[in-house]
RNA sequence: UGGGCCGUCGCCAAGCGGUUAAGGCACCGGGUUUUGAUCCCGGCAUUCGGAGGUUCGAAUCCUCCCGGCCCAGCCA
């Protein structure tokens, strides 16, 4: 607990909450729920919803149940409910209870015949097309089914035999008797179940019919004693039904729903439906890609549980269907990082560099600060040697202008070590930059060079004791903004979205790193060691982020 | 006149009839610094989508207008 958690901010929903605490509602309780499908991994839209929901129970000493919906067997799987458990534990919740939406399939077959006897639902044997039809649409009211008038004898029977397997998916339909004339199109006698002859993951083949969302949800809050079911704004006309269910069963408990606005990230595409497509048109590695706004990809890319708490505290909860910009999830883990990640030397792109008034075979070890604000963080060992590694973009021949890095006949301090100077540069018949031969002046080492000012510093790693290392680049997996406006989901594809570096050297601290440990590699950016391909034999970081760089280049 | 919802600084967001209209991100200065990082200090909405109205007083209440989002799955 070195560091405290940012302040709660005030939202609509905490205001909601705080009021019917005070007022002694629900006695007083609170309890909620993320209710996620297992038809898919969670992303960070999710992750939002997950702090909401725990975040109020938690404020409140309230309760919060994980609850898998499971209504829809072809779509969901035990891959991902295993998936989703290990993601809501890793972003540091505990849920109450684990339910399942399956676990209430008797009560709520019981509560559907309760409607059937309250001549409120009734068992319509129209084709889809047909009750599509009879909907009506946005500005035209619905027309009654010719099966709207069974009597409840005949809907108790019929409805007894679609659970028995009497009949064939989509041959019949419980739907509820409300308004076919309501403007709100969710009122218009709405689904209540249909029939799947498919196997459940948990129910087996005990049932040939499931229960549609909009019924299954209330009534499971209901069971559950949920006070605050929390959902995102497209539930907002759904909210009618939701209540006219529970009005109607007159459950003890009828929880009060409030919608948010989802999360919009800038440069990033949240649908399940689109994730699902860039997995499987391969345009990332899987699930767990660390370019993916996924929360087992954005572990993998570097960003830690505590980060994304911080972000979905910074963005708030509103009703507004905001943009959130990258930088505010940049400046989440940059803020953790910089106080925790220990400090390395890395080189990319390596040009070797000889300094050549230093004897051959001339070695020294420095003792660097793992952290340059934090004592604690200990001491470590650098091998200095006479010929040394240092990056590309550290060089140049002619420099642009502000250029603060080693310029040919110019002086660069190579950090924790000798100011330099470039003597000769030595290219292939290219002209690409092989080696620069330098000289230093050795009365520098822990001391300002006298009679003049070195500005630039610049990393480096010895060239004898360096240790290969691959790194992987990571840039936003799409050239838009709203990925979703482009024509298709390939043409807003970033190119560069990875960058696969293998010249990469590190320094031999490194060679102790574990995966999933996070660094900063000086000058450079926040790194971590991959979760599933680093080893000590062969080291692999992947690039969490930049550095801040407020050089206008 | 289909129904529902939303508009406060470039991006988020507090605010709920009396405040100089919080805060964060971004941006722009300046200082410290052997990371062009961090840290520190300063700047950044006479104005709340627009127009009317109510009121001693309005971002907050009312009316109208403008702009945006969601809904016609036997998906969730």
């Amino acid at each position: 607990m070195s560091r405290s958690e940012p302040v709660e901010a005030s939202n609509f929903i905490r205001n909601i909450v705080d009021k019917d605490v005070a007022a002694g509602k629900n006695d007083g309780q609170v309890v909620t729920r993320f209710p996620p499908e297992p038809n898919g991994y969670l992303h960070i839209g999710h992750a939002k919803s997950i702090c909401l929901n725990f975040g109020i129970a938690g404020r409140y000493n309230g309760r919060c149940n994980l609850r898998f919906d499971d209504t829809n067997p072809e779509r969901e799987s035990e891959e991902y409910v295993n998936a989703i458990k290990q993601d809501v534990s890793w972003l540091g919740f505990e849920w109450n209870e684990l339910r399942h939406a399956s676990d209430y399939f008797d009560d709520l077959y019981e509560f559907a015949r309760d409607l059937i006897r309250q001549d409120k639902a009734y068992v319509d044997s129209s084709t889809a097309e047909e009750v599509r039809e009879m909907r009506g649409s946005l500005t035209e009211p619905g027309t009654p089914s010719p099966y709207r008038d069974r009597s409840i004898e005949e809907n108790l029977d019929l409805f007894q035999r679609m659970k028995d397997g009497e009949f064939n998916d989509g041959e019949h339909i419980l739907r509820a008797k409300i308004d076919m004339a309501s403007g709100n199109i969710n009122m218009r006698d709405p689904t209540l179940y249909r029939i799947r002859k498919v196997h459940h993951v948990r129910t087996g083949d005990k049932w040939s019919i499931y229960p549609m969302y909009d019924y299954t949800h209330c009534v499971s809050d209901a069971i559950e004693g949920i006070t605050h079911s929390l959902c995102t704004l497209e539930f907002e006309d759904h909210r009618p039904l939701y209540d006219w269910v529970l009005d109607q069963l007159k459950t003890s408990c009828h929880p009060q729903q409030i919608e948010f606005a989802r999360l919009s990230l800038e440069y990033t595409m949240l649908s399940k439906r689109r994730i699902i497509q860039l997995v499987e048109d391969k345009h990332v590695h899987g699930w767990d890609d660390p370019r993916m706004p996924t929360i087992i990809g954005m572990r993998r890319r570097g960003y830690t549980a505590a980060s994304l708490r911080d972000f979905c505290e910074r963005i708030g909860i509103t009703k507004n269907d905001a943009w959130i910009e990258m930088a505010v999830l940049e400046t989440c883990i940059r803020d953790q990082l910089n106080k925790e990640a220990p400090r390395r030397m890395a080189v990319l792109d390596p040009i070797k560099v000889t300094i050549t008034d230093l004897p051959e075979g001339h070695e020294q070890m420095f003792s660097f600060a793992n952290h340059p604000q934090d004592e604690s963080a200990g001491t470590r060992e650098v091998p200095f040697t006479r010929e040394v590694f240092i990056d590309r973009d550290d060089f140049a021949e002619v420099p642009p202008p502000k250029y603060q890095r080693l310029v040919p006949g110019r002086e660069v301090r190579l950090r924790g070590s000798y100011v330099i100077k470039c003597e000769e540069i030595i290219k292939d018949e290219t002209g690409k930059v092989l080696e620069l031969r330098c000289t230093h002046d050795p009365d520098t080492l822990g001391k300002k060079p006298e009679g003049r000012k070195v500005k630039g510093v610049i990393h480096w790693v010895s060239a004898v004791h360096g240790i290969p290392a691959q790194v992987r680049l990571y840039n936003p997996l799409f050239t838009l903004p709203d990925p979703a406006k482009a024509d298709s989901l390939e043409a807003a594809i970033n190119p560069e979205s990875e960058i696969v570096l293998n010249s990469c050297v590190i320094e031999p601290a490194l060679q102790q790193a574990e995966s999933e440990q996070h660094f900063q590699f000086e000058r450079i950016g926040y790194f971590v060691a991959d979760r599933y391909d680093h080893t000590a034999a062969s080291p692999v970081f992947n690039r969490t982020v930049t550095l801040r760089d407020t050089w206008a280049k």
